[in-house]
DNA sequence: GAACAGAAAAC
DNA sequence: CCTCCTTTCTGTTC
């Protein structure tokens, strides 16, 4: 493959930047955005928080009775609010509408980033790629009110990584000439694909650094990492990726997972919530015009394992009622043979292809 | 090669 | 005290 440039685009502190723009009296105080699970006043979990919150050190993912904590201690007055996904979503989708127009191909990741090849509108020069970002850093922030961060680099590696590295409303320009020094020096953490388990396995490696890693025998990380993650943290670590900007197509699964009121391994009061997230799985999927062959269910037990059974259906279908038998017998074998207290549970659907209906149009459209 | 379960990561 | 959603990989089994 000849030389790419590749752009990613990461919305700062989304969920909580959107709160800001439809209230921003809130905007010089600690927002913390948050899934409730409903259990007691306070349970739940941090979604975002905005960049005032995490000084405090408030993230994501922490409970939320801990993020009231922190500010109480600081005796600072916060902002908590639910999740609003409907309105997160009307607000990506005009912001990726505005990406969409700058790249080819254009690669959506998620609610709020996106991966933009800007090889050929830039004609592979460094000079004018940062003047794209700088382009549409503005022209986000004049449309849609909200700031951005920007990673542009050789591919989507570096990109996702020189976005992060500055942020909020950073662009950062990494070119080819400064890779090595660029990389090496970062740890580890910040590769995509390393996470805690895996920073902690490479730390008695005696591995901190994507520079120690670089220079880390390629065939002892196969050893130990397995054929695809060794080799990908070999050409990883020194700055290489081959993976194309993708656009994404049909999605692989659709899921819902919900958290129980109470602890519980009651067939039927596990079955009324579960049904509950079968309808919505299933307005998801009739809205986007997908038929499904495969069906799971997960229970995150009280010890928070995660544990899920599946069936695969003869045919591809989209019918609710054959999706809540389905899930029902998957629930009741679980309970048989687990014997384990359900805190959480979920349904997901996989084997996704387009009804008959949506393959004509496409068809048609050729 | 497909189905299934779990682990890990990122969002 | 511990949300929710999606993807990717691995090992096992048939």
């Amino acid at each position: 493959m000849q030389a790419r440039i590749v752009m990613l685009v990461d919305l700062d502190y989304f969920y909580a930047q959107c709160e800001e723009m439809r209230k921003p009296s809130i905007k010089d105080k600690p927002v913390v955005i948050c899934v409730y699970s409903g259990r007691t006043e306070d349970s739940g979990a941090v979604s975002t928080a905005n960049y005032i919150a995490r000084k405090y050190g408030i993230h994501s993912g922490i409970p939320i009775s801990l993020a009231k904590k922190k500010l109480k201690d600081a005796k600072i007055e916060g902002i908590f609010l639910p999740v609003d996904p409907p309105f997160y979503k009307k607000i990506s989708d005009k912001i990726m509408e505005i990406l969409r127009d700058y790249a080819d191909p254009f690669e959506q990741v998620g609610i709020d980033e996106a991966y933009l090849d800007v090889t050929q509108r830039t004609k592979a020069n460094y000079i004018e790629a940062e003047g794209l970002a700088r382009k549409i850093k503005k022209n986000v922030l004049t449309k849609e009110k909200l700031t951005c961060s920007i990673g542009v680099g050789p591919n989507k590696l570096v990109a996702k990584i020189a976005a992060d590295v500055q942020k909020p409303n950073g662009l950062t320009v990494v070119r080819n000439h400064d890779l090595a020094s660029f990389m090496s020096p970062l740890p580890v953490r910040r590769l995509v694909g390393v996470g805690k388990k895996t920073e902690k396995k490479l730390e008695i490696l005696n591995i901190r650094t994507v520079g120690q890693l670089s220079k880390f025998d390629i065939q002892r990380l196969i050893d130990i990492f397995g054929k695809k993650l060794g080799t990908y943290f070999h050409n990883a670590s020194n700055g290489i990726d081959n993976t194309p900007v993708q656009e994404r197509g049909i999605p692989e699964s659709l899921s819902r997972i919900s958290t129980l009121k109470e602890n519980t391994k009651n067939l039927s009061v596990i079955l009324n919530k579960a049904y509950n997230l079968c309808d919505e799985v299933h307005a998801k999927l009739s809205k986007r015009g997908l038929v499904y062959r495969s069906i799971s269910i997960y229970v995150v037990a009280v010890d928070l394992s995660v544990h899920s059974r599946s069936k695969t259906l003869e045919n591809p279908t989209s019918n609710l009622k054959t999706f809540k038998k389905t899930v029902s017998e998957l629930f009741e074998k679980f309970l048989i043979d687990s014997d384990l207290e359900a805190r959480r549970i979920g349904v997901k659907v996989s084997n996704l292809t387009k009804t008959e209906a949506e393959q004509k149009q496409l068809m048609n459209f050729f």
